[in-house]
RNA sequence: GCUGGCGUAGCUCAGUGGUAGAGCAUCUGAUUUGUAAUCAGAGGGUCGUGGGUUCAAAUCCCUCCGCCAGCUCCA
């Protein structure tokens, strides 16, 4: 009898004869494993890196359904919804039932691509009727049928001559396209789900019935293979968990986001405002946002001081020649505002404060002696967004840049890199972030057309960027295809509070406006170089990083951002003259406080001070100005009891100088 | 920009062809209040815009503008 040798993770090894399936030897090692199993993980050969069960090459093991024959010595692993590795495989089996549910109510669609996504999973379909909010109801409703009669995900392998033959007659062009595209191999894998075919490289759960918890969420256009030009298909969205519980976390998360949506908390805080008659992505800061803004600036420009910064302001709008000259209308053209005419001279608004920048370097002639030069700007610019994808703070078609170009030599350059990332830390802690993730976004070297710079411009720049974060111990991810048209670049994500990525800092290396703009410098030599340059961006955009503050605090500034500190509250106008005393004496200290005298009960004011999310009310009454003291409560801890007045300024001031979050 | 949804008072929303509504907010008056909403009255809308259908349009049709969810793009 022909039998292979099956090692299982806890080092012990079982003879098999070749063909035993994953789900076979479950049930030898316990019923209850045969029934949570949800798919298997098989490594073959010791060392790993040899041709897997479907010719597959991988040494982390491969992912197969639990019904695959094992045809040679392979070390197994049975994966439960325990494993993490096996989410994405319910979720991806979870988007066919999705299909499968669609193509029996909807017979004549067409079938595009369905995979997991970090919530669940989507499926595309070209449909002439668009699905409607009710139609969504019956499919989930059919999805729920489906589920619960146990259909068995099967696979199945076809000649890709047939494969391609099959789907022609089912009228499916964009699955025919996929394995045109995809099947590189004689043989092509199928699953199906009862009447639903799908050209899919799986692997799935062995049926429908393990599918539980999931929600379909929304539909929405994509187009085909994400580009545009191709057909627009109808992509509907699932989210998929394996308890209900984790379904309802989700749902519940996205509530939470709700809670702290900085379009809803702006105007109600009375913050900032986008409006119509202005054109959208313009940003009104009102007062209370205006003074947020005030103290970040402060202390950014604080910042920028202390480490060695230049603090420079350039013009808005400049003749659109240096917009020429810095390679911004060949590579940046269709995000600028057109041009606009003076003087039989055309002019531009800026969309961005390089050439500004370069400008003031270029004024003299520099020696070797003055770099690095430091130009940082808060600098406002412009750029036509497309309408779709404007978005409240965070994408919008004026903001300021918290914006600075170093101009170095080649030997300071990875200590400037370091320097800007050292800043971006110091941010982050300001501000109250404690997690980030960072990439190292390259170009694509495919499309060379796409980038100003030759290609060992690129290799050297990039590999400056990746020592520097090695050396730095920081972990990062290489994405090709990510960087600026004119350089490689850093960019640093930071995790807010309810665990959501936002792109904010971003070092870029800039090897093409030094040249474009004949930058030079006078080296120990004598003789004339060409200066590196580097263009980085703490916040982004102060809009940016404003939104996500609001969004990360839930509007509940600490105190040393809160644009109003302390709200006193006189119990009744019989002692509103002590509750006038005691306003003027915290804003004397430097306090900014607002007194609520409005003829309400005091319930009423806290009711208000709280939604306002002013951190801390004084009640002063009878009792307070009696002793020269407020009865201090804060907007989450709750009523502490009476304080001194003077000790309570005290406390104030020393929480504020401390930047306590 | 593309696909779909949406647009009624400052805000949240009801109103499916027949005289524009509610709660909150605002204003006025009363109340003098002790840790998350005191009571009463008043004012406020050419129903996003422009056109069309109809005796009659918030309601049906078309145009444009804006917003929302995605796609694509991005600080």
């Amino acid at each position: 009898m022909d039998t292979i040798q099956i090692t299982l993770p806890d080092g012990s090894t079982r003879q098999a004869p070749r063909g035993t399936t994953p789900a076979e030897i479950a049930r030898q090692i316990s019923p209850r494993l045969a029934k949570e199993a949800l798919v298997a993980r098989v490594r073959v050969g010791a060392g790993g890196g040899v041709a897997g069960p479907t010719g597959m090459v991988s040494d982390s093991g491969e992912l197969v359904e639990l019904s695959r024959p094992l045809e040679q010595d392979t070390r197994l692993e049975i994966l439960t919804d325990k494993n993490p590795e096996s989410l994405e495989v319910y979720r991806h089996s979870a988007a066919h039932l999705l299909a499968a549910a669609v193509l029996e109510l909807f017979p004549g669609v067409q079938f595009g691509i369905g995979p997991p996504i970090d919530y669940g999973f989507f499926y595309e379909f070209k449909r002439e009727q668009p699905f409607t909010p009710a139609d969504l109801e019956s499919i989930e409703k059919k999805m729920r049928e489906l589920a619960e009669k146990n259909i068995p995900n099967e696979r199945k392998l076809l000649p890709k001559p047939e494969a391609l033959k099959l789907y022609e007659q089912l009228g499916q062009p964009f699955k025919c396209e996929l394995i045109e595209e995809k099947a590189n191999e004689p043989m092509v894998s199928f699953y199906t789900t009862g009447k639903f075919i799908d050209f899919c490289r799986g692997p799935h759960i062995p049926s429908t019935g393990r599918i539980r918890a999931f929600k379909l969420m929304s539909v929405a256009g994509a187009y085909w293979k994400g580009a545009e030009g191709n057909a627009q298909l109808q992509r509907i969205y699932g989210a998929c968990f394996y308890t209900q519980q984790d379904l309802d976390a989700y749902l519940h998360r996205l509530e939470e986001a709700k809670r702290r949506d900085h379009r809803r908390l702006g105007p109600e805080l009375d913050l900032f405002s986008i409006q119509e008659e202005a054109g959208p992505g313009m940003i009104f800061w009102h007062p209370k946002g205006g003074l947020v803004r005030k103290l970040m600036e402060d202390w950014l420009r604080d910042e920028l001081l202390k480490r060695g910064y230049d603090l420079v302001f350039t013009p808005h709008i400049m003749r659109l020649h240096l917009w020429e000259t810095s390679g911004h209308t060949n590579f940046y053209k269709e995000n600028m505002f057109g041009p606009v005419e003076v003087e039989k001279d055309k002019y531009q608004l800026k969309p961005m404060n390089c050439p500004g920048h370069i400008l003031i370097y270029k004024s003299r002639l520099r020696s070797y002696r003055e770099l690095p030069v430091r130009l940082a700007e808060l600098g406002t610019v412009y750029r036509y967004e497309r309408s779709g994808v404007l978005h409240g703070l965070l994408r919008v078609r004026g903001f300021t840049q918290d914006d600075a170009h170093i101009f170095c030599m080649p030997d300071q350059i990875e200590a400037e890199i370091e320097a800007c990332i050292d800043f971006a830390w110091a941010t982050l802690k300001t501000f109250g972030f404690d997690k980030y993730e960072v990439d190292l976004s390259d170009w694509d070297e495919r499309v060379p057309d796409n980038y100003a710079g030759q290609p060992e411009d690129w290799r050297r720049a990039t590999a400056a960027l990746k020592n520097t974060l090695t050396r730095m111990g920081v972990p990062f991810r290489h994405m090709p295809g990510e960087a600026a048209f004119y350089g490689p670049k850093i960019d640093v994500k930071l995790i807010d509070a309810i665990g959501r990525p936002w792109q904010l800092t971003t070092v870029q290396f800039d090897f093409n406006l030094p040249g474009r703009f004949g930058l030079e410098y006078v080296g120990e030599d004598g003789a004339r170089h060409q200066p590196l340059m580097v263009h980085r961006a703490l916040w982004g955009s102060i809009e940016r990083f404003f939104g996500v503050l609001i969004e990360h605090y839930a509007g509940a500034f600490p105190l040393w951002l809160a644009p109003v500190q302390v709200s006193v509250l006189p119990v009744s106008d019989k002692v509103a003259d002590y509750a006038k005393q005691v306003t003027a004496k915290l804003k004397e200290a430097g306090i900014r406080v607002h007194l609520d005298d409005r003829n309400e009960k005091l319930q009423a004011k806290i009711r208000d001070a709280q939604m306002q999310k002013i951190p801390y009310m004084a009640v002063v009454g009878g009792k307070e100005a009696e002793a020269a003291s407020v009865s201090v409560r804060h907007r989450s801890r709750g009523d502490s009891g009476p304080r001194p007045l003077e000790t309570f300024v005290q406390d104030l001031l020393a929480e504020a100088a401390a930047k306590q979050v």
